[in-house]
DNA sequence: TTGAAAGCGGTACCAA
DNA sequence: TTGGTACCGCTTTCAA
């Protein structure tokens, strides 16, 4: 069923039809609707492409994912991501086009998307802090937002991003009046933007009560369990170990606790813990103490959020950059205690 | 830069130029090579859209992520199957559309990627034992395959699919022999094939030794942090406590785990748990007790190999249904114990 | 081996 | 208010 057909069933040419379906005012009350009830009962629904064509938009969104060699993980976050993000864009009719590109091929893969123009914006997602795909689309000028932020980046863009170094200062600031000195930093890879920021935030609120960065209670690596395990554990077999922990992720956070565990040792008492968690009201009851950051809802707001910002972009073009910053939500639980003196 | 530019530019017609490009024999091989060099040379990539229009084929395929009001959560495991699979699309030359889709407008959803033609083919997720979505693509003729199963359905589909109900009773099983007696199911919620299956394996296992299957050993629900320690709690607050357990995904089992803990047990001394893991060499080292069948990394593969199913039933139409069936690993680490006497 | 021209399925300008 | 027609960028048949 095409609009030649349908036309031709309706005894109209194409142009009445297509205009009665797309709502063009220059239509009688009585043919419009004519034509929307006969369309919708031969299951008419116009073709993408050639419309696409036609008009010259895609209606459609690109999300990239960087597939590296050295670390194959996929961003964890991306499938609530996209939940919130597709709302939005089902909202206005647009669809979602993800393309997986290789690290040492983006220069390439983006100008690729551009000239196959299936898509009318961008999402960057998991921006690194000195991010070449933010020039690169800012060239090529194709209307983009990132999902945090990048730091070393000059080129003005926009983000949204949760303020990380605020929430992982707060988190360390908490510890400190509980009076533990030693906190151990169990962070995602570095060079990420977000965990930057995270270390930022932690040592800023060392720095302010003068007490000495210690790279020996550092961990910074790829967020898995055996990760948040094997740092905990070599921590606590030091002389003077931790009393207490931030986690930068819940899968981390499992390894950290089982590694305490491990230790004979128990958490909220002998070692206390701030870390992610998913549930706010679980925590609630106290059982539990998460820096509210990136919990599943949370990002998928930040989906939809984000995803407004671009497709504004996108129909207004020649806006200043959208910037905007979501604080995170701290709460403490039971896991967490003053420092054993 | 479009095809009429590139010709003009090289001075031959359209015709010739997408000859060489697409590799028809009938063009001389001095012509290909200049046209090859110089479209690399001048960032020509073809308009995917015409390109697709042109030739009826959209070189895309739909990802449909079912959007329920009941229970929004996305599917965790879709980021990793979507990494999977994208490499083996990319290596073919597709991409992905994703389409979030209400649960109550999914017939007409499925009608209308059909209609509006931007892919040529589906690949369903998280069926439901009763799916409708089966026999729907089915009538519309739309190549599709089916990540699990949908046991209720007998339209014959292609599918691949994890052996959850051998892989929850052999993980029965191994409880079984080493003695106990009373074992908790923390489930997934059961009208999800998978879920189902899984019980279905459990309960097997009781079956054959002649052990009668008590429901209030059994809970199922979304697989939440909150959902395990609830479930766990509640049973282990019982007269005659579960002695072991088996957590149907690595987000509960940290609830598990908690719940055990917060009761002063010891995991692997009084209780034992059985759920899935993460990373098999951690495991392997014997701290831990996996069920191996969901991990990040076997969810890539399954999305790959499912992708090459899809491809192949598009480019030869008519085949029969293609089916295939992965057995789960089982890794028993430190977490399991013989029942305390 | 090359090119002209007719579609693919829509939209949008111009004329009626 | 309606219809004819050119065009979006590419592929493909047919003729040269």
């Amino acid at each position: 069923m095409n609009l030649k057909e349908l036309s031709q069933h309706l005894g109209l040419s194409q142009t009445t039809v297509s205009r009665a379906l797309n709502g063009y005012p220059e239509v009688s009350e009585k043919t419009r609707e004519k034509v929307l009830k006969t369309a919708q009962a031969m299951n008419y629904s116009p073709n993408a492409r050639a419309q696409g064509l036609a008009t010259g938009r895609a209606k459609a969104i690109g999300h990239v994912l960087p597939v590296s060699d050295q670390h194959e993980m996929v961003n964890p976050i991306f499938g609530d991501f996209i939940a919130g993000a597709g709302v939005t864009y089902a909202k206005h009719g647009y669809e979602v086009v993800i393309s997986l590109v290789e690290d040492s091929k983006e220069e390439a893969a983006y100008q690729s998307i551009k000239a196959r123009g299936n898509v009318d914006g961008i999402i960057v997602h998991g921006p690194r802090m000195a991010d070449r795909r933010i020039e690169l689309l800012h060239n090529l000028k194709l209307p983009f937002v990132v999902h945090g932020r990048a730091s070393e980046v000059n080129t003005p863009y926009s983000y949204l991003d949760t303020n990380n170094s605020r929430a992982f200062q707060r988190a360390t600031d908490f510890l400190l009046d509980l009076g533990h000195r030693k906190i151990g930093l169990i962070n995602g890879l570095e060079f990420m933007d977000f965990a930057h920021r995270r270390r930022m935030g932690y040592e800023q609120a060392l720095n302010n009560r003068g007490i000495a960065i210690d790279p020996g209670l550092m961990r910074s690596a790829e967020m898995t369990e055996i990760f948040g395990y094997t740092a905990t554990s070599d921590m606590l077999a030091s002389d003077t170990p931790p009393t207490a922990f931030i986690a930068a992720s819940m899968i981390t956070a499992i390894g950290v606790r089982r590694a305490i565990h491990e230790r004979g040792l128990e958490m909220g008492r002998d070692v206390s813990v701030i870390t992610h968690d998913d549930d706010l009201s679980y925590l609630k009851n106290g059982h539990d103490v998460p820096i509210f950051t990136a919990t599943r809802s949370s990002v998928r707001t930040a989906g939809a959020r984000l995803a407004e910002m671009l497709l504004q972009l996108i129909d207004e073009p020649g806006q200043g950059p959208l910037t905007e910053l979501m604080e995170a939500e701290l709460i403490i639980g039971s896991s967490t205690a003053p420092a054993p003196t």
